[in-house]
This record gives C-alpha cells, sequence and structure tokens, in this order.
DNA sequence: ACTTTATGTAAAATACACTTGACATTCATT
DNA sequence: AATGAATGTCAAGTGTATTTTACATAAAGT
C-alpha cells in the first residue's frame, strides 16, 4: 500500500505530528504509515479522506504486486 | 462503519463464502463485517472496491457518531 | 557550537482483523 | 418431515494496527 500522506502534508506545511493530531493518532502511527510500515486502519482512511477532503483512493493506493 | 455487501452480493446473487472466495478471505469475516462485527482493514476495502469495480465510499461508509 | 523542532526508530503492551473448526439456526426443496 | 445449502455464532489462536515511552538523528536558526 502506497500513500501520498507527505506529499499532502507538504502541500499543507504540516508536521506529522500536526497530522496524527488532526486524525487523533499518534505521531509514531503517521510516521510508520508514512515510512510504509504498515497500512492504517479503514476508520483512519476515512478519517484522513475527510480531513484532505478527497477519495481514499486519491491518499491510498494498492501497490499492483498486492493480489 | 456501515457497508452494502449483503446487497452488492444479493444484486450478483452471491453467496457469502462466494464473496469469501473471491475477496481471499474466510467466509466467517465476511459475516463479521456483514453484521457489523468489525471493519475490515485497508487493504481487504481495496480488494472489494476492486472486484465490484466501484469507489471504497460507495461500499462502505462511515456512520454518523463515529469521530 | 547550541538549541529547538522535525523525523526516524525500537521495545513492550493492547486492541482488533482474520483464521480454523465446530455447531446451531434458517430456509427452500423434495 | 427430511435434507441440504446458506447464514449466524463462538472459542481459541495468529498477525498486525496502534499506543506509550524513550532515544537517536537531521535540519535550521540563533
Amino acid at each position: 500500500m502506497k500513500n501520498r500522506l507527505k506529499v499532502l502534508r507538504a502541500e499543507r506545511d504540516w508536521t506529522q505530528a500536526q497530522l496524527a493530531d488532526a486524525l487523533n493518532v499518534s505521531r509514531q502511527t503517521i510516521n510508520a504509515i508514512e515510512k510504509g510500515k504498515f497500512d492504517p486502519s479503514l476508520p483512519l482512511a476515512f478519517k484522513a479522506a475527510r480531513l484532505f477532503k478527497m477519495p481514499i483512493e486519491e491518499i491510498f493506493q494498492e501497490d499492483t504486486e498486492e493480489q
């Protein structure tokens, strides 16, 4: 799973901590998701979509090799 | 989190077992998700979106009381 | 050089997504 | 009424998302 969180943050000049706050998760969670350590839960993906006012698919994308 | 899996299945005349097969999860997982026992993972939501050829948001919806 | 702020990372604990196996219930068909 | 297929559910186990705490590194400003 790829994601555009880092870019979306940069466009808004937000830190990982600020995004974490806005999504009610820890900074480490944002960092881990950005670094591809794990995928967010579906509820968290929905929160991000609401925050950025865009579809989940514009924030998170399956990488092609995933079945 | 609400979802339209049961309806989407019905439109296609699929059983829970058939949907589970198509998504590579157990029948119990489909049943639990349909009954609202838990939310699917984001990768599973993506698989469902691919299968039904529609955005994640047309299959799964946040219920309004969630923060 | 020093300080501050942002980011990367690790370990241990908790919560939850998902599996397998099993059984009970419902419903349609015979 | 009996059978079979679909659905509901439970318990125990595994894997992973997320938290907290803590420390290390990087970058930027003073």
